[in-house]
DNA sequence: AGCACA
């Protein structure tokens, strides 16, 4: 069964991006990451505790939301893979531009579902013999074991680059990498063409320039994906 | 997990 079950839809809708990115980096980022499918017409980032961690980006055209839902599907992003899906509504500014934006209509849609919330508020604390959020035992069931993170390597010194253009030397790599602190080496693999290591001193210095580069096109496109090194 | 237009 696919999960995309949304008809397309020039935007984008993505999900499990790091809430921890400030909104603006989060849309330079995103803008950076996906203008190589087509012309971007806007992003939208909320932080509200409903919409952090989301983003829709708007393209001009379909075919550039297709093949960005479909080629950057669970891209390392700011250390977590991304979830696209089309958005389920046309974007404000595409109706706004065909003329077809109702801002009384709009106000309407927002009101409901501003009433809907409070109803639902309301509903939680005056009514019913509910079971009240002071009895919980708090579920910090943390098994022990790691419960399968779909194969996210642990944090390493050492990063995994792919989808690297077959021409990038190690030369090259130095110049973007040594610019962060605790830079060691490069490691280009000869008879795999497209994937390198890159070796910082410790974990947290790898970490800063995985955050840094990743997404970095070498060529349109090419945008870099960075995980850890397994150990 | 969560679909908006600060």
């Amino acid at each position: 069964m696919l999960s995309g079950d949304t008809p397309p839809n020039q935007t984008i809708y993505i999900k499990n991006l790091n809430e921890k990115v400030k909104k603006e980096e989060l849309k330079r980022s995103l803008y950076a990451l996906f203008s190589q499918y087509g012309r971007i017409l806007d992003i939208v980032a909320l932080k509200t505790s409903k919409l952090r961690g989301q983003a829709w980006v708007v393209f001009s055209e379909v075919t550039a939301a297709s093949n960005a839902v479909r080629q950057m599907q669970n891209f390392p992003f700011y250390d977590k893979p991304m979830r696209i899906q089309y958005a389920k509504t046309k974007s404000d500014c595409i109706a706004k531009a065909e003329g077809t934006y109702d801002k009384k209509k709009k106000q309407e849609e927002k009101a409901e579902r501003k009433r809907r919330v409070e109803e639902a508020q309301h509903n939680a604390t005056s009514n019913g013999p509910r079971a009240e959020s002071n009895g919980g035992p708090a579920v910090s069931s943390r098994p022990g074991r790691s419960n399968a993170q779909e194969t996210v390597a642990d944090p390493n010194n050492i990063l995994f680059i792919q989808n690297l253009p077959y021409e990038t030397t190690s030369m090259m790599l130095e110049v973007l990498f040594k610019q962060y602190p605790g830079f060691r080496e490069v490691r280009i693999i000869e008879a795999k063409p497209g994937i390198a290591f890159v070796e910082f001193e410790d974990d947290i210095q790898s970490s800063v320039a995985k955050q840094a580069l990743q997404g970095f096109k070498i060529t349109p496109q090419n945008p870099m994906a960075i995980t850890y090194a397994k150990k």
